[in-house]
DNA sequence: TGACAATGTGACAATTGTCACATATGATAA
DNA sequence: TTATCATATGTGACAATTGTCACATTGTCA
């Protein structure tokens, strides 16, 4: 997470920084991606550098989480205003995620940052704010306790919530590292829900 | 993975190197540990070193591995001979994970080792392994199929198989970041595998 | 104005992975 | 046996990088 004297900076130089290190990303594997080459393209001494990231991967899961937000946000906007089983909308969720991934939401900048994701970094981002946003969400309870699922209290929809998260997860991966298809992720998927959504029901 | 040039190695080379990355990585955290310091206390060359590992984590894992192959094999062995139901075989197993990372299995030397933990490569390590172990494993429909699971393929006991992994290893987790307690994670994990258990039932 | 906090700077030591070259090992033929 | 060659293994100098820190500059408010 960035520090507060970056959210400070005038927008100029945040901008600076922010396009140096997309394009530093674009170009190379996380591996290979330079510190120091950010840094001299967007005329940022070190030790500012370090006054707003940790390191590299905590600037990385920022960018990551810029061209994340808007998928993330139309996500729990609709799971805000939902009527359907929440198992559909998940499914249909994770549908988008593997879109998204594919093709980052038709936005070309995204699509080329995706193309080198670093998969570990992409995973801690997603399992830290989900976890969050499922823990702060005052109507997850009533999603799931509509009707017909066995589940009590906030801490078992949190449970399922992250059986959930993490299964997917571990698809998208093997989908990610090109081990199944796009279509055998989505199978994998329903699978997975349909599990998880019989073993929930009363 | 160690190259071949590394497993080759006489043993008393190995071992000067096993121990001192051993000593190294009880007495630091992950990102702290040099393998400067590595080479040096074992007497190999920077060169040598990069054609045994690849890099720091790939050291890591392979000690890792070392200590926990015993356990691992011991779940194994159970599992092949089980006669129980799979899931009550695999609380079990979990629960004695839980007890390893607590305790090294009353190893001392694996149980410090464990104190600095890098999770993600203890992940990365599991994933892989149990994953590979399963897919090869040609008991392993047997052992689901045998009476009451809805589990026809073996593509489906891998998917069980990996929501299974995927699930605990995240509450796994949790407990190791201190953010539940293992008689919590314990619970987790019991409910955790109900929800599948019976969403698997016939 | 002064004085305190916030932000910026770049030299620094420590580290990393690579590479061209050196040495050892072992197999084969004269 | 010895010479020759190929392959496997070892070596450390090297450029590139990283995160830190003591110090410098700027901003803010009384």
């Amino acid at each position: 997470m960035p520090t507060a004297t970056f959210n400070n900076l005038n927008s100029e130089k945040r901008k600076r920084l922010i396009d140096a290190a997309t394009i530093e990303f674009i170009t190379n594997k996380f591996e290979k991606v330079s510190i120091n080459k950010i840094i001299a393209k967007a005329k940022i001494s070190r030790g500012s550098f370090y006054q707003y990231f940790q390191d590299k991967e905590d600037l990385y899961i920022y960018l990551l989480e810029q061209f994340h937000v808007k998928r993330v946000t139309k996500c729990y906007e609709k799971i805000a205003k939902a009527n359907e089983d929440i198992f559909d909308l998940l499914r249909e969720s994770l549908y988008e995620e593997l879109e998204f991934l594919a093709n980052g939401n038709n936005d070309k900048v995204t699509k080329k940052f995706l193309v080198n994701l670093n998969f570990s970094s992409y995973e801690k981002s997603l399992q830290n704010n989900i976890r969050k946003r499922i823990i702060e969400n005052k109507e997850a309870l009533k999603l799931f306790n509509k009707d017909k699922y066995n589940l009590k209290s906030k801490d078992e929809i949190v449970l399922i919530s992250q059986m959930i998260i993490s299964s997917s997860l571990m698809t998208i991966s093997l989908y990610n590292e090109g081990i199944i298809s796009k279509i055998e992720a989505g199978e994998q998927m329903d699978k997975m829900l349909n599990i998880i959504r019989r073993g929930s029901l009363k």
